[in-house]
DNA sequence: ATAGGGTGTCATGTA
DNA sequence: ATTACATGACACCCT
């Protein structure tokens, strides 16, 4: 896909509306968000320059707990080395497996769980890791016959012998269970953040290095990697490398290797899987394939970068997906990390996450729990639950996410004085404006809707309830019509036999009762009655009584 | 697997 | 022209 470059530093609502909807017409031929978002890029810079000087402090107490746990090592008594373990062909099983991963190159040795101990004392974001790790894990599992049962909980509890097999495991079929596709988006685009391509194909992980770059994805890339060495059955030359800093960087070593993500990425059958979860990510309730946007995707697209640009309404679908959950992993993930971007937002969120992470994360969490790489990942059900959980209130997440310093109710309820005037008192970017003005919108037309819905129930309970009256109404008015019927019927019965018995007494001059056939008795109308001969009309003849 | 209800959102029209 | 509101349509989720 080919890069349109806005040369505009500063886009227009209108320009992110456009790109907005440019980028949802693209979507179909697999275009990118920030593919479009000059300053999202440009911002990336920025941030990851911040965010390494963070990482120098954290690298600093690194280094030292390493050197700490050094002395715990095992050491080699004739080369004073940390003991390499014996290669995992010679001796499949859960031991050998774990050395095949972590000690191939024979250098010094970290184990794994000696490595997460590590982490964990060095970074509160273990528990993040243990989750990429443990989905991971989940996804080798399900190719292997291992047991699944409970596995993230316990990567820090050092059973990881019983876990690392799947690892080895997954080295035998790589095809079927080689790093979800997904993950290698994420992946490859956070590490881009961090380093640039050609650094990350030469990474040549000193400890230095991989702090400076250390965040949950790239400490994700650091095992992925392992699988891909393995699966490639390429021992890593990183003890060839001189590799002088120690027992984390063991850990690292194999993805320092320069062609793994690449040749993963692209190594049969993994190629097609990858389509299919980038068909899958388009995620969000309008049906935009926002997923598929900022940061997730492209390895040249930063994880951190833009703030906040490119990242208005639409693009915060993305993280409608996990909405609920996302604030309060953010805030697990990245205890540290947020709050140093120089937000102009009240402080009192300074600790919010950085926007332009959460894709990422979200990304990273998708794709890995939802199975990709699979041949049958269970991407929607999981997706549904997800959003089942989160569904309270998606703007306020996305408000956060954006550090947006009022509240939603704020937004969506003040007069349009007030609104205007809380806005005049703080500085927000584009996208924070945008999203704000979003927020109102949809704010205002959700309780609008409502309030249509319930005057659409009103109104067809009131019509029901008419309608119900109308037939209540018609009833009676048959049942009147029934008794006016009858007692018509009754008066004429009681006419007809007043007629007759009036008719027959009725005598002519000799004393002979008129026959009816040729009289009949008529009433004018002055209510005198006269008898009319029926034959002849016109001569009618009247007679009083 | 499917239907139906509830809800959020968008597009559009109206005041 | 702008804003708020109303409403049809759609997508998604849940039961």
């Amino acid at each position: 896909m080919m890069e349109i470059e806005l040369p505009k530093t500063q886009q227009s609502q209108q320009d992110m509306e456009l790109i907005d909807i440019l980028w949802r017409q693209d979507i179909d031929l697999g275009a990118e968000r920030e593919v479009f978002d000059y300053s999202h890029r440009q911002k990336e810079h920025e941030l990851r320059r911040q965010r390494e000087l963070e990482e120098e402090e954290r690298q600093q107490r690194l280094r030292e707990q390493e050197k700490a746990l050094l002395a715990q090592l095992q050491l080699d008594e004739e080369t004073g080395e940390f003991v390499p373990r014996p290669l995992p062909t010679a001796q499949p099983g859960p031991v050998a497996a774990q050395t095949a991963v972590f000690a191939e190159d024979g250098g010094d040795t970290l184990s794994f769980d000696e490595c997460m101990q590590l982490l964990e004392e060095t970074f509160p974001l273990v528990e993040t890791i243990e989750q990429c790790l443990s989905m991971n894990m989940d996804e080798m599992l399900e190719t292997s016959a291992y047991p699944t049962s409970n596995i993230s909980p316990s990567v820090q509890e050092s059973d990881y012998p019983f876990y690392t097999p799947k690892l080895t495991d997954v080295v035998a079929s790589p095809a079927e269970a080689g790093p979800p596709p997904a993950y290698q988006d994420t992946f490859e685009g956070s590490f881009a953040a961090i380093a640039p391509p050609e650094n990350l194909s030469q990474m040549t992980l000193k400890a230095s290095d991989v702090n400076a770059a250390f965040n949950v994805d790239s400490f994700c890339d650091m095992f992925y990697p392992d699988l891909t060495n393995a699966n490639a059955k390429k021992p890593s030359a990183l003890a060839a490398d001189g590799n002088e800093s120690g027992p984390l960087a063991e850990v690292q070593d194999e993805p320092a290797n320069p062609m793994e993500i690449p040749e993963f990425a692209l190594s049969e059958g993994f190629e097609d899987k990858k389509a299919e979860v980038m068909a899958e990510f388009p995620d969000s309730d309008s049906g935009l394939s926002l997923d598929a946007s900022p940061s997730g995707c492209s390895p040249q697209k930063s994880a951190f970068g833009d703030g906040s640009f490119g990242y208005s309404d639409s693009d915060m679908e993305e993280m409608d997906s996990n909405p609920g959950s996302m604030q309060s992993e953010y805030a697990e993930m990245f205890p540290s990390s947020f709050g140093a971007d120089g937000f102009q937002g009240d402080s009192s969120i300074a600790a919010q996450p950085s926007p332009s992470q959460e894709p990422n994360v979200k990304h990273t969490k998708t794709e890995s729990v939802d199975g990709v790489g699979h041949s049958k990942p269970p991407f929607a059900k999981d997706k549904q639950k997800r959003r089942a959980e989160s569904r309270l209130s998606r703007d306020e997440q996305r408000a956060k996410a954006l550090q947006i310093p009022f509240t939603v109710d704020l937004i969506i309820n003040l007069p349009v004085d007030d609104f205007n005037e809380m806005m005049s008192k703080h500085q927000l970017n584009e996208a924070q404006l945008a999203l704000v003005r979003d927020i109102r919108r949809r704010g205002k037309n959700k309780v609008a809707a409502q309030n249509c819905r319930k005057r659409k129930m009103e109104s067809i309970a009131g019509l029901e309830s008419e309608l119900d009256s109308l037939r209540e109404e018609k009833e009676r008015l048959q049942r009147e019509k029934a008794e006016n019927d009858s007692s018509l019927r009754r008066a004429k019965q009681q006419l007809s036999s007043l007629y007759q018995e009036v008719f027959g007494m009725l005598r002519d001059e000799e004393g002979r009762p008129y026959s009816p056939s040729e009289y009949s008795l008529q009433q004018s109308s002055d209510g005198n009655v006269f008898l009319v001969p029926r034959i002849k009309k016109t001569s009618a003849k009247s007679s009083s009584k």
